[in-house]
DNA sequence: GTTTCAAAGTGGTCATACCAAAAGGCCAAT
DNA sequence: ATTGGCCTTTTGGTATGACCACTTTGAAAC
C-alpha cells in the first residue's frame, strides 16, 4: 500500500461530530434553549455509534455550549452564558494570577470610560445616569451597595458600545469580586471611603456627561486605584492564596 | 418513602474523576507535560469504569487541561497552553464580534506600551531594542514581516510586566492574524505603508526608550489606528472568513 | 378539572471487544 | 557503539448492548 500522500491524520469521529453539532448551533439552525435530539438518535441520523456521539457532547458541555440534565435532554445553553463560561474557566484556570487580571480589567475599565465620554448615545447616557443617581441616594442599604456600584460600572462599560468589551468586563468584574469578597469591604468600607467614592463616582459622571474623555479616563483611572488598593488588602488579609505575589503597583498614572 | 433529606443530587462519577483529576494538575502532584497513567489503570485506580474516565478525560481535553494522543498516552498541558486555548475557544465562540475584539487588543497593547515606557527593566528595554533593529534593517525578507512585528509588539508587552496580559495579547494578536490574514496585507503592503509602519514604530521605539510613558501611548494608538483600518479593508474583501486552525505551537516565555 | 402514578424517553454508567496509532524492545546491518 | 527497520506491547478511539437514575408525559383515577 502506499500511503504518501494523506499525510494529515484522519479527524477522529467524535471532532467531527462535535464541529457538526457546534456548526447546527453557531449557524442558528439551533436556537438556545433549543432541545437538540437525543443521543440515540443522534448516533443513528449521523452513522455512528452512541460513544461517540456521547464523546462530542462531553466536548460541546465542558465548553460550555449545551447544557445537559438526566432525563431531560440537552439543550442548547445561551449565547451570552457561553462567553461567560468560557471567562470563568479562563480566570479559574489563572486564580493565581489574580493582581494581574485585576488591573487588567481595570485598564480596560479606564479605557470605557473614555469611549462612553467619547462616543456614548444619550439613551446610554441617560442610562449612566440612572444608575449614578441610585448610587448616590443616601437611603440605599448598604447591602445593595456593590451591586449598584457594578451597574454604574457596567453602564459606562456599555456605553463603550462593544459587546465583546462589554462581556470581557462583566464577568472580570464578577469573578474579581466574588474571589476577593468584594461586597465584604463594601459592607464595612468605613464612612470616609464611602464619601470618597462617592466624590469619585460623581467626577467619572461629570467628565462623562460633558464629554470630556481625558477627564472621564483620569477620574476613572483615580477610583480603580482606589478600588486596587482595597482589592490588595483583601487579598493579604485572606491569606487564601499560596503564592500570592508581592506586586504593590496599581494602574499607570496619565 | 421517605426522601425529605439528601437533596443534594449525587454527584456525577465523571465529575467526580475529573474534579479529582484537576486537583492533582492544580496542586502540581502532576506536573505539566508529564504523562498521567493510562485509562485503563486509571479507571482501576478510582474504581470505575473506563467508560467515565474517558468522560472526565474528555472534559479536561476540551478544556485544555490535557492532551491525549492516540497511542501515546494522554499528558498535562503546559501552563501556559492552558491560557491560549481558553482563549482561542473563547474566540472562536465569538468570531462574529471579530471587530471588537480587534479594538479590545488595540487598547490593551496602547496601555501596554505606556507601562513598558514607564516600568521597563533594562534587560526588556534591549530585547525591545533588538526587536526594533530587526524590523528597521532593510534586508529582512518580506515574508518575515509579520513575524518580525510580532515579535517587536510582543517585546512590548513583555515589557509590561503582566504575565496574564502578555498571553492575553499574544492569542489575541495570533488568533486575529489568522482570520484577517495579516500576513497578506502585509506582504502586499505599499512602500508608502512600509514607510509609515516604520515612522511609527520608530516613534514607538523612541517614546518608550526615554520612558515617555504619554508619547509612548500616543505613538502606538496611532499606529494601531493604521493597522485597524487595514483589519477592516481586509474584512470587506474576505466576505468568507475559513474556519480557524487549532495552534499547535507554544507562546514565547516570558 | 385536578391529582396520581406508571410507562416511555433521556442522559449516565458499566462491561467487553476490537481498531488504530504510537512506544518500546529487539536484532541485524553499518 | 550507533543506526535503521521490524514486531510486540501499550494506549487512546470506537462499537455494541445492557442496565441504572432521573425526567417527562399522558392516561387513569379521583
Amino acid at each position: 500500500m502506499d500511503r504518501r500522500f494523506q499525510e494529515i491524520p484522519r479527524e477522529r469521529v467524535a471532532d467531527r461530530i462535535a464541529s457538526e453539532l457546534l456548526r447546527m448551533i453557531s449557524s442558528g439552525e439551533l436556537a438556545p434553549g433549543e432541545r437538540l435530539p437525543g443521543e440515540r438518535q443522534l448516533a443513528d441520523m449521523m452513522g455512528v455509534s452512541r460513544v461517540s456521539v456521547r464523546a462530542a457532547l462531553q466536548q460541546l458541555k465542558a465548553q460550555g455550549f449545551v447544557t445537559a440534565v438526566q432525563g431531560g435532554g440537552t439543550r442548547i445553553t445561551a449565547a451570552a452564558d457561553q462567553l461567560d463560561s468560557a471567562l470563568a474557566r479562563l480566570v479559574r484556570a489563572n486564580r493565581n494570577n489574580l493582581h494581574d487580571l485585576a488591573e487588567v480589567r481595570a485598564n480596560l475599565e479606564v479605557w470605557a470610560a473614555r469611549r462612553a465620554a467619547e462616543r456614548a448615545t444619550p439613551e446610554q447616557l441617560a442610562g449612566i445616569e440612572r444608575c449614578f443617581a441610585i448610587i448616590m441616594s443616601p437611603d440605599r442599604p448598604s447591602r445593595a451597595k456593590a451591586e449598584d456600584d457594578l451597574n454604574f460600572h457596567l453602564a459606562i462599560a456599555k456605553a463603550s458600545n462593544s459587546a465583546v468589551f462589554m462581556h470581557l468586563m462583566s464577568v472580570l468584574g464578577d469573578i474579581l469580586e466574588q474571589m476577593f469578597a468584594f461586597h465584604r469591604y463594601s459592607l464595612y468600607a468605613s464612612p470616609a471611603d464611602d464619601r470618597r467614592f462617592m466624590e469619585q463616582h460623581r467626577a467619572i459622571w461629570a467628565a462623562i456627561q460633558r464629554g470630556d474623555g481625558d477627564g472621564a479616563e483620569e477620574a476613572m483611572r483615580e477610583h480603580l486605584n482606589t478600588v486596587l488598593s482595597r482589592y490588595e488588602e483583601e487579598e493579604e488579609s485572606e491569606a487564601q492564596v499560596p503564592t500570592a505575589p508581592p506586586r504593590p503597583q496599581a494602574v499607570a498614572q496619565g
